[in-house]
DNA sequence: CGATTGAACGAACGCTGTTCGTGACGAACA
DNA sequence: TGTTCGTCACGAACAGCGTTCGTTCAATCG
């Protein structure tokens, strides 16, 4: 049917605007925008920048390295206020709050990359020292800052990651009635002999929203590392 | 070369064992168990059952549904003990610890699968379960109980995975270099200008073994937990 | 003006999850 | 006993993935 469509040379098309990392994050970034990160493939951002996937491979070395790349131009955004020893609490809390809304809702999918490698990009060290800074306001030693900065930034992602999940699967036409249902129903028809505790709590289990959760969840983790020395425990 | 080797009934071949449910999660779990989640696809699967990847499709829909069954499957092997309420903080503990090591060592990548999915099995439920009835005996209200079992599981799923990809990163001969010592260096070669408080507490955000460090967050979660009151604030 | 270099990229490799149509069997029935 | 029927097994294929190789071509340098 169709003629092989001969390659013509790329010096017949319109002289396209070169390639280079730059250009190959930020289309990586509209396309992780608009569609999320699992839109995000090779062969979807080549296609965008109007080119193959190979020619992706002379800037990039692989995806993981893109990826790294994304993630740390995604928190770019991410603002951080100087530190107010007042307002400690709140300003960590709007922080945190700033870093998974970033993951969940500008980049969604963002916050897998952020589980599966160590962000160690310009923004993401940013945030880190304006949360150790905050920490350090709020009367924790040094030890402890160290501890909690970690620990914060696992329950970040952690979070994100499960915000993530849930839009998915509510988002998704097929699996809408499947999985978020499904569980839910399992939880419903659970033996209240062998469970007697879920059964008894079960409502309890799912109250709040996610910004009332993640808030509760937040000063779970302050006030317990306020009341929870680290040192001497870390060796 | 080879012969199109004439496709044998399998009728001339020794009777297999009948494919089940039960067959399928078996080998799914020594694949696991041996090579990792990662290592576990279809065919890899259907290869060791001696069959196609068609095959598996009459008793498992699909990747997922495999997964939540192996995933359930998987932490069967995790023992609970009866709730005793003198030591409830550390049963509460040890049980974490277990969960947490069949998932990174009994099963490499296991916490892959907790994240992506609502553990809703028989298995999973009866974890769930000892976890409040520990958390109740410890003096919880229902409703810290009940946002902290959700809290604990995220805790335990997210070091879980953490820990999952720091052993794949150190046992990776590719990476070993690139990744985890990129990451120290990165931190090495900080602009103490720019990031003074990390640049001071460096070497003391590293500290401690991972059992220390695990130990230690849950000690800061179940703290932070009895002394902030859920109460009020889920809606 | 010719030689060199580096970017672009078509094509392919080996892998993935999943589907479809076919074929073979055991069991049920006439 | 002979035949039909439904269920399971599975070869082949599809569409997609990340990545690599070898070639082509335009721009630069000597």
């Amino acid at each position: 049917m169709a003629a092989p469509a001969a390659p013509r040379s790329r010096r017949d098309r319109p002289a396209k605007p070169a390639l280079s990392r730059e250009a190959i994050v930020d289309a990586a970034l509209a396309i992780a925008r608009k569609e999320g990160i699992d839109a995000l493939t090779m062969r979807r951002l080549a296609q965008a920048l109007d080119t193959g996937p190979a020619s992706l491979y002379v800037y990039v070395a692989n995806r993981e390295e893109l990826y790294a790349l994304l993630f740390d131009a995604a928190v770019a955004n991410v603002e951080v206020e100087p530190v107010d020893p007042a307002r400690w609490r709140e300003q960590l809390k709007a922080l945190s709050w700033r870093v998974v809304r970033t993951m969940v809702e500008d980049y969604p999918g963002l916050a897998q990359l952020a589980m599966s490698h160590i962000p160690s990009g310009e923004n993401a060290m940013r945030i880190a020292e304006s949360m150790l800074a905050l920490l350090k306001a709020g009367g924790a030693s040094d030890q402890t800052a160290a501890y909690a900065a970690d620990f914060m930034s696992t329950y970040l992602n952690a979070i994100a990651y499960e915000q993530s999940m849930y839009r998915r699967l509510y988002s998704d036409p097929d699996h809408q009635q499947h999985e978020v249902e499904r569980v839910a129903e399992a939880f419903a028809t659970l033996d209240p002999e062998r469970f007697p505790t879920i059964a008894a709590l079960g409502p309890a289990m799912t109250r709040g929203d996610e910004r009332e959760r993640f808030e509760l969840g937040l000063d779970v983790i302050i006030n317990g590392l306020l009341a929870t020395p680290a040192e001497g425990r870390l060796t």
